[in-house]
DNA sequence: CGTTAAACGAGACGGTACGTCGAGTCTTTCG
DNA sequence: CGAAAGACTCGACGTACCGTCTCGTTTAACG
């Protein structure tokens, strides 16, 4: 689940016609074009096959369902515009991050994460797929950033990293599906000003 | 909308049957049990009819639409789980304050909660309700609670009020909704003592 | 089945709205049209619900398959369309009955009942009811014409009347549906005169 | 179409592997199993080629659709069937030919035929085959057993010989497909004693 | 205290989307 | 190149819910 599903064991040696890969990436993006149109709820698998000019069965051969469609198609495009950002110092590297992440959450991807979010406490299998791309990868790139930081001597020595990582994703998320507000520039500046940089930065 | 409608100007001088106060109740205690049972994406208005044993009409008349029926359930809960905590300091009334809060939220309406919060994006109306109510109310507990704090002298003159709301709801709403980790003491102690204080308390 | 189901015990006091009367004949009425415009087999569900403006859940709430709603349709078609004739002698009774039989055959009710023909070997229930109706009112009608006759004194003493009542509905089902000759006067004379009369009558 | 197709012309120097003359009958001997095990209607083209493991390109490639199929494989047995009695006398061969169809349409390839004729008022090219194999053999059979008689001298000389040769085949397939009585020897004798012989015969 | 109008449970209604399945075509690999 | 395997497009299937609409019945407030 999660990604389309392709059984690597149960179907070699490769009798038959084999799945068109092709038709993978068009049914993303057919998913990916009816959701910027009309939103995750109203998504249905008849629009996205129509637009991909597809059989619906073309699409239930790949993924099991409507949400199993759109975490794959938002995870592969998270991953895709996710690059860990490297300006030779911390505040630098953090309000890079920051608003990189930002604008790309403010597109329509992050309104589909957001309908994922709905779904994660009653789909397990979501959840877990959900954490293991977008949270891990998020998180793996600050981390890379405060241990540059690091090497670099920036840091206090008792500098509380996790929290910081934590901070900074939920700070964003709780801006961009909660309270709706902007995630311009002065946003950032004071979570790295009064935030961030207090917590593990050395200088005052 | 998000509260029982009952046109009170329209339906002056009141002729014909009143309605059933009781039967908001029982179709609000349903619809908990229903999200309770099989979630939000899988509560049907007919099984919240079923339950109740209830005329769907006797739903539609009171809420406009299952987002409506179950953001009302909700909120009306939510208010009446929020108290402003008075321990006579402010990192124990944040300490108090985040446990019950997360306490509160780690129950089925919190997992509703996180169901409507997908809904936000395609749902103008769902999302200023939800701020209204959710939010607002939430935030201000927290300004209370600093501004008992800052007659009582324990705040810095230049705290960052603002900035430790955002950052108290942000980080119990993440752990809540994305990442699933527990809201435990451990997690309440290190948010307060690691990041609030810090932010706005007078101690060293 | 065979006749649209409404459960007369089991819905006693009448619960609930009750199933709209008239949507049973628009339904029957585009189920003809249908099936004049593309024949049984290409009949679809949905393009029948279409054209009577329905739901396709209205007709299946009446009718359990596309089969038995043709049925349905086909059989009241054919006990309207099935009157008995009265000339006064034998074999006057025979051309007209054989002609207006003939002519009501060959219109689209023909060709949809020669499609359930089709489904008679696999389908127990359709072919009690295909000859509870269509082939028993034919025989009924054809026995009360020999009836009449016999009381008139028209008929030989042991005449073979069963068999004539076999020979007229067989010649006339045979050149509809499988050779597809025309069913004209020609031929109803060429019966009346050298099979039917000859077999029965007392002949001069 | 209703014979497999060799493209006679197209294919003249034979390049490449020649088509396997025995995958004809395999197939046609599975889709007459599948018929026999489910009917026409429920025959799917899938379950044909699993029965015969064969890929269904290789159905397409010698029937162009699952009618054309059906047809080929009853008609091919049909012809196999009906074989020219010789008793030596009128009632002898009558009988025995009406005996002989009879008993062979009782199985499942009259099943199928039954199902073919459904089809015919939609597809007409089904019904020029189904005729001209079905009832013109049968037909060619009867006008030979009346031929070889009137040569005996057994025939009335204005015998109508055509309305003897429908009224056989209508009364057969009239109990066979409508009324599903039995085809027993009572039948065939009441039919060729009370019916044909004294139509065409001289006795008294 | 009878009238009256709206609320009530029940369920039919027109729709829309679901996930599956079959027809007929296309595209691989193997022999 | 033929044949087996199975992916492909297309479209119908029968079901489930949506939100609305009748029904017959109940229940207050008005007259």
């Amino acid at each position: 689940m999660a990604t389309p599903v392709y059984d690597g064991a149960a179907r070699s040696p490769q009798r038959g016609r084999p799945r068109d890969a092709s038709r993978d990436d068009a049914l993303r993006q057919a998913a990916l074009e009816v959701m910027a149109d009309v939103g995750y709820r109203a998504l249905t698998m008849d629009a996205v096959a129509a637009r991909a000019r597809a059989g619906k069965a073309t699409i239930y051969r790949r993924w099991e369902s409507k949400l199993d469609l759109v975490i794959d198609t938002c995870t592969q495009l998270a991953q895709r515009n996710l690059t860990e950002p490297d300006t030779g110092s911390l505040g630098g590297d953090l309000r890079e991050f920051l608003s990189t992440f930002a604008g790309f959450l403010s597109g329509p991807i992050g309104k589909a994460a957001q309908a994922l979010v709905g779904e994660l406490p009653h789909e397990p299998e979501l959840a877990t797929a959900f954490r293991d791309t977008f949270l891990i990868a998020q998180r793996d790139v600050l981390r890379g950033i405060l241990d540059r930081a690091a090497e670099r001597g920036e840091l206090k020595p008792d500098a509380p990293r996790g929290t910081v990582v934590e901070l900074a994703g939920a700070a964003l998320i709780y801006r961009l599906m909660l309270t709706g507000e902007a995630l311009d520039g002065a946003f950032v500046d004071r979570m790295v000003d009064q935030v961030l940089l207090p917590l593990v930065g050395k200088g005052q």
